[in-house]
DNA sequence: CGAAGTTTTGATCAAATTCAAGAGTAGTGG
DNA sequence: CCACTACTCTTGAATTTGATCAAAACTTCG
């Protein structure tokens, strides 16, 4: 018996539908769990805590159990030899824990104190197995991850890093107003190396980006983490020129995106 | 009624699962549909043909329908400013089509020939509601999909293009053999612009690379899309020594990935 | 206040882009 | 079957950009 919406405890998710929208506005992330739902996964839920810089979970190691975020920035990573590919920097509402075979698939660390609903995988197939509608809110949530992913590759692709730091501020900014936070600043909870891991640069070229941004009147920074964006034109200039005079010859573009 | 195990219809979907595998080999591709799920989803699927480099749908499209590859390379794609930039290569039994509030995320067209299986949203999801099973199936799709983009994230992170190439060919490599195709040579059907675009590098930025792997003796290419590789040691060092010297700061390295 | 860690900035060097021309392939039609 | 054309791919030379190495400024925190 559902009580009042907002007392309701237990894991929530939130997701953009794939689907149409219906009736609500554009890019706003919904709340996919019923409270019938979110009850449901509380019982094989439990609250977990982690200090910033704190390791949650690392490649390759057993599976155990999926999480969702209370409050606080995870950060999924892959150790490469001798450096770390950032893959994803995951918020309030994200669910994480992905595994192939058994295994994690990558690394996770708190970039900030974080709060987090652990469930057991176990507990959670049984679970997902007896209430059918929850696969789809899952569902749901994986082609948000998917997008995510692909965006990135997206950024990854750029080759100038002051278009790769302005895609990534963008894509902040996007996923800030998603969230249903304040839109006047940018807030980046994450230090620089992760960003420079995340967008495939070293600590030095997302300086100097930051730098050129900055001494171009595109952004200011009111401190190291808190960007705001001045010249909106010139910001939207720097991430399509990035992609500019470049390689003019697949003329048969066509458009379409994976399920 | 299932028939015959090898003459059931309708579309397949494989992935690699991410629990468990239980008793099957390593990193092979599941069939994950059963005979009679396959059955309920031919009889809202029609089969569609397209020419090599024909549009399927495009980017910003009405996401009508999802797809499942019958045969042939479709190549799933986002057109930036002035370039292109390929988020995937798919090939028999992968399901794309993702849609974000009812448009195609990004496009596809067919890199060779490409026959399918076309199943329109609206009768998928009168399915997937009355068929939980089927569900589940997609979940494990999403999460190879999900993989794939996380891998490519971090083919594009690397520096230096030889890297990135080498990358790709083990990438496609592994694919290939998931797939169950003969290993001995790598087959690339698709044409050089593409594979630039996926690499995110230059089309002659791709040429060299595969230049200088053949002068190395690392790799042979019997023409322009078949290639060997002969010193496996050499190719793998090539992968590894990519991310060699790059930021040994982000010391306190973690471990995991996304659900 | 001092020490460790993070970020900025500078100078040099290596690598990919860019522009452009030439070689190789494929496809068409005579 | 060959020649012609269009296209893809390779290769070359000059330029730009970011990586690298290293040192200085700034933060944070005990």
């Amino acid at each position: 018996m559902p009580t009042e919406r907002k007392h309701v405890a237990g894991p929530t998710i939130r997701a953009v539908h794939p689907w149409v929208p219906g009736n609500l506005e554009k890019g706003h992330r919904h709340q996919l769990l019923s409270d019938n739902e979110r009850a449901v996964l509380a019982r094989i839920a439990s609250i977990v805590r982690f200090k910033k810089g704190e390791q949650i979970y690392h490649e390759g190691g057993d599976a155990e159990a999926v999480f969702t975020i209370i409050s606080g920035v995870v950060i999924a990573h892959r150790s490469l030899a001798g450096g770390e590919h950032v893959i994803a920097f995951l918020h309030t509402s994200d669910l994480f824990g992905l595994s192939e075979e058994g295994r994690y698939t990558n690394a996770t660390r708190a970039a900030t104190p974080v709060v987090a609903y652990k469930m057991p995988l176990p507990a959670l197939r049984r679970v997902l197995d007896s209430n059918p509608d929850l696969d789809v809110e899952i569902i749901i949530k994986l082609c948000e991850g998917l997008r995510g992913a692909q965006r990135h590759a997206i950024v990854l692709s750029q080759k100038r890093a002051a278009t790769r730091l302005a895609m990534f501020l963008d894509l902040q900014e996007h996923l800030q107003i998603g969230r249903g936070e304040a839109a006047s600043e940018i807030y980046l909870p994450m230090d620089r190396s992760s960003i420079a891991a995340y967008l495939g640069v070293t600590l030095a070229a997302v300086s100097r980006a930051f730098r050129t941004l900055v001494s171009r009147k595109i952004i200011s920074l009111r401190d190291r983490s808190h960007v705001k964006i001045l010249d909106r034109d010139a910001f939207h200039g720097i991430i399509e020129a990035g992609s500019s005079t470049w390689e003019l010859d697949a003329a048969q573009a066509a458009a379409g995106r994976r399920f």
